[in-house]
RNA sequence: GGGCGCGUAGCUCAGCGGAAGAGCAUCCGCCUUACAAGCGGAGGGUCACAGGUUCGAACCCUGUCGCGCCCA
């Protein structure tokens, strides 16, 4: 780039930067990966976003972290691939569709199935996948030259493969079952898509004859009633086993059957089944040969015979009590009467469990090797406490019903003839014609496609480049709310697939993005963030650090606005101390200097410990800790201590390294500002995200310089804290004689802001500090280090006193601690030798520090 | 009803067997020439409760209470 700014703003203005650099990058072709590298791989696919979705925070959180592994791997020199896309979300946007359509005062079935379907790309291709565009802003490093839709031919011939195969396999089947119907998306729901809630009804209870009174939640229901059930050892009801009851309303007569599945605590004992409604009176229905009697049509409108005929499910409720009621049947009503209810995941409609015909994949053998893939440890769940949760769904998981009544999808690929027969046609199969055959009505659920994603987007199933290069791919990285969603089913059909190969090595598990007092976001309570509000208003790096440094493994992630402009001024501050830096000559030309002083040994050695401990971090997917880590280290480190005691001795290629190194660890969470500060620092056209990644280095850790600065910051902050409690001005000089120090007084007396004693030099106070366990101290230094302030008279003589004192209650404190343990023989005889010396050592300085404030107590009442 | 997890400073969270930590918020003092999106200093916690194990428990075990989430 040639229009690096060698003279950086005063501020970092993240608007001036974003756009140009993630431009750049795309440019440069840094995303891209290359199939034929002889570098290792390393990929990643999208868990993709619904195309009529936008990016929420809870995309932010989950593309962060991502983004953070790629860019991490790519600059550790891997053949990163990050695969973007989007998947087709069936209902929803159908339903977006057919909402316009509305608008015009169309339905679909005015367009037709053809025309409909073109309906549904023009919409993509006008007003879709606007998240794509959000994923540049928040500055994802994909590569956009393998974005894949569900939808695309590709895709879709994997659709047809796998569905062939599994048909031909016997994994997929066709049955009349009750399945989960929704009676305003007039279609097929998966288990999943289905939301459970408590909500308020009513109990109410019928009396069907003089020794028979069920209870029941959906009272309207009784008109497709085939029996009653109770317990074949109720001692209750044992001897009308086998008689028959008249149902009220209808004059139809039912059976009475035994059933153990009933529970007879549960209210009477008695239920009501009726087996086209209930899934679990379905069963009953099955086991004793009952006939099944569907009373509502699809959008649950009463269709029996009758009064009630014509009525949706809500008003014949109370119609049918209302007529129970008359006839004196109802026995008791509650209301309300809390029950879990289930809800249409895409229109909140309440589901109607409905008998229909549809198509199923048996699941039995698929999710048992899907669990096996955890179980053997050929697939691994981070963090793995969340394992059970994975186990508790893939080891009781019900066959998938598959068939959805829409258009917008892909279309089940089974042809019926004029005979009844049925043929299952695979990619390169030619549809069977003639008179009288027809394909299907139906389509797919979008989670069949999507189940394929980690390989279908590869090219599968051609045996191509990418899939041998980057299959299995690396990591999964989702929320552990849809853990069900992605990783079962993914891993199920990736297994089956791609003949026993996991769809990724690890399933990385991130919590849900909350408010700052953990609640969950929701727009009725008005606490949900927009992450392309805080892009606009803090930047982009500000939004990932604040995410990222919330994101503990597996659990969820409070966010506020005050903490995000935190992250924002930790840009700033990156910023600024580069500025600084910049002006006084930072440069990172030539090796290291061999002559280093004790402070640029210590900062140095700092860096390598940092640089450890974030790559620890980031291999266990801590990404809290890492941002933690450099948080710290830059701020407190580099910005307070490194360069403010570099100011009289600054060595300019010293610090370019420290920054270098810096800038390089943080570029995963936060990449705009790092590679302007980067490329400023390092006069680079390039940038950081290609340079390498930072290695500790074993021979810079320096353990003695290390204690040396951390003993004269001790000896600075108590002085600070000395002025602070004497209310001295900050800008005020102090004469000072420092004594018992070996090293760095100068460097005390310029951040201290003491100046040294004259010839009318006379001490108004001391401070004193420990320089550790005087069995390691010399005879020499004798453990202590002493500050003499003169204070020209005006030392406030009450505060120094409520310093001391206060110091003394600690020491004291400390005394009687390590008094009480030290007396203890038992603590004596088992306690590590180290563990006993240490306190033997504290004990020693606390007595030492009181003998030496009474004194100076003493001297300062005299 | 079954399972998982959590109760540590005002808020959000680290720490998970050997001296109670961070960020934000609060208080005091500062425009010290990289940064007021800043600098220096300070206050604040019987680590939910009750037992137990241990020389030693925020940390391990048991129970109680409270709060989440998933499944039925």
């Amino acid at each position: 780039m040639t229009d690096t700014p060698q003279q950086l703003a005063a501020a970092y203005q993240p608007g001036d930067v974003e756009h140009r650099r993630y431009e750049h990058w795309v440019a440069s072709g840094y995303f891209d990966a290359d199939a034929k590298s002889d570098k290792p791989p390393f990929s990643v696919v999208i868990p993709p976003p619904n195309v009529t979705g936008s990016l929420h925070v809870g995309h932010a959180l989950d593309h962060t972290i991502q983004d953070a592994l790629v860019r991490r791997k790519r600059m550790q020199g891997f053949e990163t691939l990050w695969l973007p896309g989007m998947d087709h979300a069936g209902i929803a946007t159908q339903n977006v569709v057919e909402r316009k359509l509305a608008a015009e005062g169309l339905s679909r079935h005015d367009l037709g199935r053809e025309k409909f379907v073109e309906r549904v790309w023009q919409w993509k291709a006008e007003s879709g996948g606007a998240i794509l565009g959000q994923m540049r802003r928040l500055g994802d490093s994909v590569d956009w030259s393998r974005e894949r839709f569900t939808m695309d031919d590709g895709l879709s011939m994997a659709v047809q493969t796998i569905f062939k195969r599994l048909y031909d396999d016997g994994l997929i089947y066709r049955a009349e079952r009750i399945i989960n119907w929704c009676p305003r998306c007039l279609t097929a729901l998966s288990d999943i898509e289905v939301e459970h809630t408590d909500d308020e009804g009513e109990l109410v209870s019928i009396r069907y004859s003089d020794e028979i009174v069920v209870a029941t939640t959906r009272a309207e229901t009784m008109l497709g009633d085939t029996a009653v059930a109770v317990h074949p050892d109720d001692e209750r009801y044992k001897h009308l086993i086998g008689t028959e009851v008249e149902l009220p309303l209808t004059g139809r007569r039912i059976p009475i059957v035994g059933d153990s599945h009933v529970d007879p605590a549960f209210g009477t004992g008695c239920v009501k089944v009726t087996p086209a409604h209930d899934p679990n009176d379905f069963e009953i229905g099955q086991r004793h040969n009952l006939p099944s009697i569907t009373m509502m049509d699809e959008r649950a409108i009463i269709t029996v015979h009758g009064p009630f005929q014509g009525l949706d499910r809500y008003e014949a409720r109370p119609a049918v009590v209302a007529a129970l009621r008359a006839q004196g049947l109802i026995v008791a009503e509650k209301r309300p009467y809390v029950h879990a209810v289930g809800h249409c995941s895409r229109c909140k409609t309440t589901v109607e469990p409905r008998l229909s015909l549809q198509w199923f994949v048996n699941t039995k053998p698929l999710a048992q090797a899907a669990g096996d893939a955890v179980r053997d440890g050929r697939v691994r769940i981070e963090p793995a406490s969340l394992a059970p949760r994975y186990f508790s769904w893939v080891d009781n998981m019900h066959d998938w019903c598959i068939s959805r009544q829409l258009w917008w999808g892909h279309r089940i690929p089974v042809w019926y003839g004029p005979n009844g027969e049925v043929v299952c046609v695979g990619p390169d199969n030619e549809p069977p014609s003639g008179e009288g055959w027809v394909q299907d009505e139906d389509v797919l659920d979008t989670w069949f496609s999507s189940a394929l994603w980690p390989f279908s987007t590869l090219g599968w199933p051609d045996p191509t480049d990418d899939l041998a290069k980057f299959y299995p791919t690396s990591v999964l990285v989702t929320g552990y709310d849809i853990l069900f969603f992605w990783v079962a089913r993914m891993m199920m059909f990736g297994l089956y697939g791609m003949n026993g190969k996991q769809p990724f090595n690890v399933v990385a598990l991130h919590g849900m993005v909350r408010d700052q007092y953990g609640k969950k976001m929701s727009k009725s309570f008005g606490n949900v963030v927009d992450p392309l509000d805080w892009i606009d208003r803090f930047g982009a790096d500000a939004t990932r650090f604040t995410l990222a440094k919330g994101a503990n493994p597996g659990a969820d992630v409070p966010v506020s606005e005050e903490w995000c402009q935190g992250s924002r001024n930790f840009c700033n501050k990156l910023w600024n101390a580069t500025r600084f830096a910049l002006m006084n000559g930072a440069h990172v030309e030539g090796d290291l200097p061999a002559e280093l002083s004790t402070v640029d040994k210590w900062i140095l050695s700092r860096l390598q410990h940092t640089i450890a401990d974030v790559n620890e971090q980031f291999e266990a997917f801590e990404f809290a800790k890492v941002c933690d880590t450099l948080f710290h280290f830059a701020w407190d480190e580099v910005c307070d201590w490194y360069v403010e005691l570099s100011k009289s001795a600054l060595n300019p290629r010293v610090l370019g390294h420290v920054l270098d190194q810096l800038l390089r660890l943080l570029h995963p969470i936060i990449p705009f500002v790092t590679d302007e500060l980067w490329c400023a620092l390092t006069k680079s056209e390039g940038s950081v995200m290609v340079a390498s990644w930072p290695v500790a280095d074993e021979a810079l850790i320096d353990d003695v310089a290390e204690a040396s600065v951390e003993l004269l910051q001790r000896v600075v902050t108590e002085v600070r804290r000395f002025r602070s409690d004497q209310g001295l001005k900050p800008g005020q000089k102090v004469a000072a004689r420092i004594e018992g120090m070996t090293a760095h007084e100068d460097l005390v007396r310029s951040l201290a802001r003491l100046e040294p004693a004259g010839d009318d030099f006379t001490a108004t106070a001391t401070v004193t500090i420990a320089t550790g366990a005087p069995s390691e101290a010399t005879a020499a230094s004798a453990g202590t280090i002493t500050v003499a302030l003169d204070t020209r008279g005006s030392i406030d003589v009450a505060a120094e006193k409520a310093r001391l004192t206060k110091d003394r209650a600690a020491a004291e404190k400390e005394i009687a601690q390590a008094t009480a343990k030290l007396g203890n023989e038992g603590f004596l005889a088992k306690a590590p030798a180290d563990v006993v010396g240490k306190l033997r050592d504290r004990l020693a300085v606390a007595q030492a520090d009181v003998a030496r404030i009474d004194e100076a107590l003493t001297r300062l009442t005299a």
